[in-house]
DNA sequence: GCGCTTTATTTTATTCCTAAAATAATTTAA
DNA sequence: TTAAATTATTTTAGGAATAAAATAAAGCGC
């Protein structure tokens, strides 16, 4: 494949589809549940990770974002009551973030309309459309992504 | 297909891919000339639009940003020398955006590093794979998108 | 021609993100 | 056991985006 052209208009259309979908979702989440697309991700992982919760570093590890933009997005999470930041009981450096009680509840009835609105949008697509469409994503080239198959380190 | 399970990982792999491209663009771009991938827009923008330039709204909406956006991304450019900032000759609220022979002379050589770069994070894929996965972005339902088909104003 | 509306852009305040510096707690080593 | 190094997180400064308010220029209606 040396066809640069080609290449550029599918970077563009990825892009397009990737921005649009993103801020379609977060319109919804926000009109519908005052919480932006980065607080929902936060909560989703804090609801997967249970009642021990994740430590910091981890959840930055997670989501692919520095510990500076987590602790930043927690604290009005925080603030509202549906995040519990703790530190550890052996290691006081150590900062734990667990969902509450209100930020459960909260988060199964933003995750139902999440799925849904994603559905939609891959609703014209058949299942193995689906397949296909990840298995090229899968084929990309990115520099500096560990997500290539079988690139153990040297 | 009402499968969304799926439609959430084909979603995620999506947003994955359009990010850790960005991001190796955006570094390379840093890296070798000094630019965001923000200002590359712009000054691409106005590379294709030639001589006479763009209005700013023009740009907004070419770009999808908002007009904020534009005044603020294109100020750093003009101060480097790269874009002129001129007002409309017979009203004069409008404001039109030209490259100068400095911004044409870096540009050139900053969209042909851009060109290899994301033609090869796609020279894996065959020119049939490049044509489905277009299909396939073409399909998906995006609310408030106005690139469906046949979507005419009513 | 003078006030009112519309149009075009800029400014301001805020969110989300990063990188780098600062802080704070623990561990190691002499 | 205390000084130095390491580890975990927060703070700070700044870029890129938005929405909404402010500014500024044109165009209308009478």
């Amino acid at each position: 494949m040396r066809e640069p052209r080609e290449a550029i208009r599918a970077w563009l259309d990825l892009l397009g589809a990737s921005n649009a979908i993103k801020k379609s979702v977060d319109t919804q989440l926000r009109s519908e549940f005052g919480v932006s697309i980065s607080r929902f991700d936060i909560l989703s992982a804090l609801e997967r990770a249970g009642p021990d919760g994740l430590r910091a570093g981890v959840l930055s590890q997670q989501l692919m974002v520095t510990e500076g933009n987590t602790t930043q997005v927690t604290a009005p999470l925080i603030r509202d009551g549906l995040v519990k930041r703790s530190t550890g009981r052996k290691d006081a450096r150590i900062v734990i973030f667990t969902l509450t009680k209100k930020g459960e509840k909260l988060f199964s009835i933003m995750a139902a309309g999440h799925k849904n609105w994603v559905g939609s949008v891959f609703s014209d697509l058949s299942k193995s459309e689906i397949a296909t469409f990840r298995k090229i994503l899968r084929k990309l080239n990115i520099p500096g992504s560990t997500t290539q198959p079988g690139k153990d380190a040297a």
